[in-house]
Parts: structure tokens; sequence; C-alpha cells
DNA sequence: TCAGATAGAGATAAATTTATCCCTATTGAA
DNA sequence: TTCAATAGGGATAAATTTATCTCTATCTGA
């Protein structure tokens, strides 16, 4: 596993927010499970462009961080459900506005986003 | 200067938003600017953390998606100023909220933050 | 019996992001 | 006249994040 080599800065809300939530696929996750798509394999297929490794490894901090809970069903084949705590519930309304924005704006970012990719 | 390889998803709002918010100072640089802190220099300090190199690389990403804006005074020494564009304005209260939560839950955040630093 | 679904993790490689170091220029203050 | 402040950028190194590949296990259905 990977060490952190420097500490973080942790001065303001910004800082903290982002040791939770910042991470390539972390709010798509918390976003899906939400929707009701609990299972690993469910938001394996929700998000393609993630290897199923790297969405195991953001749950499991998603976990630690207690934005998500796990219950794992003793039962073959293996059955997990995951689901959003407290703490993470009450980040699903900011999810929600960021991802509004992105969609209310997508016509001008895609073009933005076009525009600074060659040149 | 660096060259991408892969393109990005662009799915959904999240990803969207993504291409142009994700980049660990332009939170703060928005909000700073939106604070009245449009000197480059003034950022510098309000961000101690990071390197003057990586506040400027990133504030031209945040120009180049429209974001900010920037004047420059044709004096010596130099003097430049950014400002908020509509379109950056219009994160301001996505920012806000976001900042709002990581202080709302400061506590908590860091204790988890710190238990999952070395274990 | 073999393929595919289920869930998970170690080792390693690749991509990406951030940081560091060293340049350019001019003015005013000590 | 030397230092600090102003703003910016190229080259390169380091850190971090993400992806890939290879394992383990068990059950169901063809």
């Amino acid at each position: 596993m990977y060490e952190r080599k420097t500490m973080p800065d942790l001065l303001c809300g910004l800082d903290l927010i982002g040791e939770v939530l910042y991470g390539k696929w972390k709010m798509r996750l918390l976003w899906f499970i939400h929707q009701g798509f609990q299972r690993p394999s469910e938001l394996q297929r929700k998000i393609p462009g993630a290897s199923r490794r790297v969405l195991n490894v953001q749950l499991k901090e998603l976990e630690s961080h207690e934005l998500v809970g796990k219950v794992i069903y003793p039962v073959l084949p293996p059955k997990v459900e995951y689901y959003l705590t407290d703490f993470g519930q009450s980040l699903i309304p900011i999810i929600g506005a960021i991802g509004q924005w992105g969609d209310q704006h997508e016509e001008r970012l895609r073009k933005l986003i076009a525009k600074n990719m060659e040149p």
C-alpha cells in the first residue's frame, strides 16, 4: 500500500472535505449508492470507466471515513451491500448541486474542455 | 508542458465539472478571488502551502476555462488582477456549500483523517 | 466440467498532478 | 548597490493517484 510522504494542510473546510472526497470516483460512488445501486458489481457496471480494483479501494476509503457502511451477507456467492451513513447522506445535497451545475452548463463545458485539449 | 495520454470520460455533470474544478488549489483560488484577493501575490500569501508556480499554472487553467479573467496593468513593477467571470461566479455558492460542510464537521473530519494516516 | 458471476487483494506499471529549481525584468527602498 | 517585491515560465523531479495483471474462493447453470 502507498505510504504518504507529506502531511496535508488542513487549514480550512475545503482542505478537510478534500481529504475525504478528493478521489476520481468518490462522488460518483456516493451518488450511485444514494440512487440505490448498493452492490459492488452494480457500481462497477454504473462506472464502466473505472476498474474493479480502483472502485474497491475508493469504497474502502469512503468506509474508513465513515461516509458509507458495508453489510457482508454470509452467503455464497458472496453478497455485499454498501449504504450511506448519516454523515455520507449529508453530502448528497452538495454532490447533487455539483452535478447539477455540470449538467446545466454541459454544452459550454464540452466546448471549453475540447478547446483545451489539443492546442 | 504535459500532454494528456488518455481521453477523460465525460458522461455526466460530475465528469464535466471535474475537468475544470479538479485541481488541488482551484476551489481555493476561486474562493479567495471572490473574497477580494485578486492579485497573484495576495493569492500566494493566502495559500502558503502552494508554490508560486503551481498557483500560476492553475490560474491559467481557470482562465482558459473561462472561470476567471485577468487584467494586466502596463505598469512597473508589474500588476495583475484576476476576477471572477459570471461563469466562475456561478460556482461560488457551490464552493461555499462545500467549504461550509467541511467547517461544520471539522472536528469529526480531523479525527477521521488522523485515524487514517498511520495504521 | 467449464464458463461466468460473486467479492477481494497484492504487486507493479503507467498516468497525472504537484513541487522544486533556476531563469528573465524593473522599480523603489535601505 | 544590493535586496525585496512584482509577475511569469521552462525543465525536471517527486509525489500521488489510477490502472493493469494476477491471484484466491465458491456456487450456479449449460
